[in-house]
DNA sequence: CATGAATGAGATTTCATTCAT
DNA sequence: AATGAATGAAATCTCATTCAT
């Protein structure tokens, strides 16, 4: 399991193409303002402020507000090939569910605010066509997730009095909300919250005696 | 277990005080719209739109935009002595618990808006000191929560190999986005979606044999 | 003929459709702007202070600046089947052409500003294709055009040793740029024009013995 | 008559003072984008852009956008000795009218940018003060029709019942607006529509029997 | 209670121009 | 000569709010 952790070489999402070294100051000052105020209430000047630069003179670096936030949420949607990776292992499903749960909390861990951003301007990308392709993300992530717990199902290590349906949502809730437990400098490391959910995922809270 | 979900008469949750029947519509538009959008994307032009009266003759029924947020958000914040009872009826931890989340997701699920508002809103509202109250109910609910499992540790119900407050978390973000699962007229009934839930945090996915 | 000349009802280009006073008095302000300096040139708040109110007020009356030239080439427009009803009279051919010399004249005249924004801003409306009903209008128009003129020819009215595309050209020039002649208060009257330019197209400058 | 049209070895205006080569590939590149979008349409980094340049780099060859604009039409203003030239050699009314017609338009065909870009300019550059070298221009080429024309209605080669002004501006517009008709490579050469013009000016389009 | 016109602050974006390298 | 980053003014547009009618 060890070896395995340290598979996630992607958990530090990267700009999709180098481009400049200002132009990725510059957007990841964005991607904080973003991740703390939401990407509507952030403003142009704010973001010039805090990278201090005229707001004019960001669109030398980007033609426009919007494709700061593309270049962000497309860092989130690279993500989509390694949970398919996790599978392709072959491993059973619950060492399948918990390296997931593990890449997840962790790629969110090492670039909390490209995750936030992507989690809490969910409505926001839902309404706007051009940020189609997020959906398109998510729905392949699910995918995923619910091939594993039918899986697991199917094979009688899982429950079967639950619907994989629910199930689903709930670990996948479980897993997406973990980021909100771990704080940098905090009181738990992150492998500490990933192993709590898993517990918790498998075996529940209740005491067996 | 029936007759002690019917206590939840406070499901749906009610205006503060009545004020006239035409501000109370214009409410439900206001909060609808800021569900589905946010409340900073909802422009008041859109609320009188969908209200079928002009944007300015809005404030003939509130003071400002802002008024519209506090009065939905003060309804969510009349919950939190509804946990406080449920935990004075002084059963055991593992019902407590149980009643807390169906509490919750019941709530969630008649108020939808409200919920939804007060969740989505949160990183807002936090910024906002007119909103601080909100921020203290969230912890007072937390607090309720805290205890509850505490005891359960401490009575050898719940596991003790867990962090509580890590478990904690973790049962609260399930509870909280519990809300996400339920689509009025979808495949699963909110009792459903609460018994899954339940049996999920108590016993885990894993089979027993 | 002073009969016929009274047809032109038309001659002032009328609102496609009458909304408020206000937003009239505000269309016809831009169109003096617009006539004077050009679309472009034209600053919203120039426009602004022109009619008394402020720049961002202005879209209460228009959601955008380029519906303000939007409804001003529309009511050019609205000229083309009145230069088919002239043809449609089936008078002779140098009646028929003194009358479309006459409608575009006194369009023009009386209605200046229209007539000079659309054919000033005629390389940018060709350039956006919202406007493309304007290159339309105009090639309708110079279908009338050839036709009379084409037919002038056919029936031995006109010279036949002048290629009538050249003529139409000539011709059309001719009546187009009369606008530039005629000043209010100045030394000619529109129908002196008018009469001046017919009747060098027909007889020329040159003296006969 | 041959003879007389190769007279005109001003049809291409050239740079009044020779600076350097690369300036004058930009400058070129300009003309034809303030002639195709108008000047103020015309952004200093389409230029750049059109020329292979940044945009910066332009201030290496122009102090100002606005000195490529005073580049082009100072070329415009060296047409007038010419017009006077025509005069100068004191021929009959007719024939001096037939060159200035030909003059005009075969520097309009040569150099269809400059001329473009002064005629559509025109209210750009009467409403700026450092332009006001162009207006002079105008109104110089503009005394010299006026005085052929008015020598012609003197000597009883041109029709007196005519007002000579309104005359003028006619043929005046025929004149200019024939670039208009000429399309490199379209179905009629600079000669042929020259000389419509001029048929059209002198006889009219009436046949005579 | 509602309308409709207006306000005024602030948002994103454009663009000619400057300047260190 | 050219680059590339930055400036700063101004442009279009948005939107909560006000107010006379």
């Amino acid at each position: 399991m060890e070896a395995k952790r340290k598979v996630s070489t992607v958990a530090r999402l990267k700009p999709v193409e180098k481009v400049s070294k200002r132009r990725d100051e510059i957007l990841q000052v964005a991607a904080e303002l973003f991740a703390a105020k939401g990407y509507e209430e952030t403003t142009i000047r704010e973001i010039g402020d805090a990278a201090g630069i005229l707001s004019g003179s960001l669109y030398h670096h980007f033609q426009t507000k919007e494709e700061m936030l593309h270049e962000l949420v497309r860092r989130f949607v690279t993500m989509v090939p390694h949970y398919q990776a996790i599978v392709d292992r072959g491993e059973g499903p619950k060492e399948t569910i918990k390296e997931m749960m593990a890449l997840g909390l962790r790629t969110a861990v090492s670039n909390p605010e490209v995750v936030a951003i992507t989690v809490h301007e969910r409505k926001f990308l839902a309404r706007h066509p051009a940020f189609a392709y997020v959906q398109t993300a998510w729905r392949q992530i699910n995918a995923v997730w619910y091939g594993v717990i039918q899986r697991g199902v199917d094979e009688g290590v899982f429950r079967d009095d639950l619907d994989p349906r629910l199930m689903l949502r709930a670990i996948n809730d479980l897993a997406a909300a973990a980021v909100g437990s771990y704080q940098p400098g905090g009181r738990y490391s992150v492998e500490e919250i990933i192993d709590a959910r898993v517990a918790l995922v498998f075996g529940g809270i209740e005491r067996r005696n």
